[in-house]
DNA sequence: ATTTGCTACTTGTAAAAAACAAGTAGTTAA
DNA sequence: TTAACTACTTGTTTTTTACAAGTAGCAAAT
């Protein structure tokens, strides 16, 4: 998945062009909500990710300013994953994909407390997550 | 893409065994915003989705009950598609999206009226285009 | 000082999906 | 009765994904 020219300028299709895939809005899922930062955390995800995949989306991450790559300074041999305000700015979009989700899948496993909040005090709940992601 | 067994029961991977994809959401967003109903409508898309692409869409996004699929009464060879009350839902999705694409595409074609109006009436908006495609 | 293991990858290959070009079957219109 | 329209299907090539294995840099343990 390389750098190919735009097949248009809609803004649906913009996004598409970044996350119009199986894997890449998981990657952010655990960056956002489950405070992964490592890609050993990363391949430990429940849904299996490959390791060429995973090398492959966090280079594109890191392209489209989603995600910064850092070194641990405690470890040299680690590399510290974070979102940007770009990547962060992505957290009503991945708010109402889980409403959604949990409205229509019989069989969800978004968390009820999550949905609740979301709900009553979507400003707040996403004033909390921010500031957990600083 | 055929029917497999979900990898997890995330709500993010639930919407995107769905639509992980770089074409299902056009189809969506050309039956939201376009006023689209029939399968040449489709194929005329700026972005130029392959015939066998469009046709395999449809049918899951049929089999998802997304979209109804209906013979067209004045014309017995043309079928039309429309949205569910499922379908009509994804548009809060929809909309953070293209907010999300217009804020950081600098070459974005996002409607400014849409954008207008969805920070300042986001209620209004939906309303505004669910009656619209009842 | 050297093996052992951890971390973050890369490489090779098979399988699946997408892209592209062409063809087809059932209306409808001329 | 032919021509055109509509919604597809089929075949082939190209691209992407999945899976298995290997590698390079660093750090701790023997």
């Amino acid at each position: 998945m390389s750098k190919q020219k735009r097949k248009s300028d809609c803004p649906i299709n913009f996004a598409l062009e970044i996350f119009g895939d199986r894997w890449t809005f998981l990657i952010v899922r655990d960056l956002m909500f489950k405070n992964k930062h490592y890609y050993g955390e990363f391949l430990g995800m429940e849904e299996k990710i490959a390791t060429n995949i995973l090398a492959d989306r966090l280079i594109l991450l890191e392209e489209n300013g989603i995600v910064t790559r850092t070194i641990d300074e405690a470890h040299n041999s680690k590399k510290i994953y974070r979102l940007t305000k770009k990547g962060i700015d992505l957290l009503p979009l991945l708010t109402e994909a889980i409403l959604w989700s949990a409205k229509y899948d019989k069989s969800t496993a978004a968390d009820s407390k999550f949905i609740r909040k979301a709900k009553k005090d979507r400003v707040g709940l996403y004033a909390e997550i921010s500031e957990s992601l600083k």
